[in-house]
DNA sequence: TTTATCAATGAGTGTATAGTCATATGCTCT
DNA sequence: AGAGCATATGACTATACACTCATTGATAAA
């Protein structure tokens, strides 16, 4: 069995990227297919859907296919706490980096 | 300025490679110095350093000096909440995969 | 001021990744 | 069966990444 550890790294790996992080928050409002994600991240049909199979191998997504499109979600509602804390995390450096600067 | 969705990814790349994990598993319970955390993790001396450095660059980690040592901590307290989340998520699908073999 | 120690960096290598264009697969409907 | 649409994949390129070995930089102690 794969190590725990690169599970985790994989995991990770498929929220690290910012076409995937598109593809992430446009599917927070719940299912989409490839014909409608693909648009509305600005990205080509072809490269969209490598994304998308490599969240689903990651266990980031999941799909459901109805007639010829292909649906996918969020398989964790973690994924959207872990967004929250990164986003966070990184609002508060960018704070924290305006306040070194209004200091120096 | 940087974009929100890269500096997003970028913090969640610094999270999502085997050595780093290592790092921030042994950094849970406390600053540690360079000379404590290579042997800990198995790694030579330069690629943890690199390591560091890139955690330091994304937001990750932060660090201290004290004499010849320099300690390294987990900047943000949150990390180790998105940590849990990653890891159970992880533990889920493999729980999942393996009720499914037992239902073929 | 020499020596020792801790950490960072330069240079190089092999592999992985994101992206593109063209093509293939699979399903639906006529 | 054939046409048409939605999605996936093959082949390729350019760039990024992880790692190693050797060296440098910086501080501390003798």
């Amino acid at each position: 069995m794969r190590e725990l550890i690169d599970l985790r790294a994989d995991m990770l790996k498929a929220l690290a990227q910012p076409t995937r992080l598109k593809i992430i928050d446009f599917l927070r409002d719940g299912e989409r297919c490839v014909c409608e994600i693909f648009p509305a991240i600005g990205e080509e049909q072809s490269n969209t859907s490598r994304h998308l199979n490599m969240m689903i191998s990651a266990g980031v997504l999941s799909r459901r296919k109805d007639g010829l499109k292909i649906y996918y979600t969020i398989k964790h509602p973690e994924i959207f706490a872990v967004m929250d804390y990164i986003t966070e995390m990184v609002k508060q450096d960018i704070y924290g980096r305006h306040s070194l600067l209004k200091a120096a």
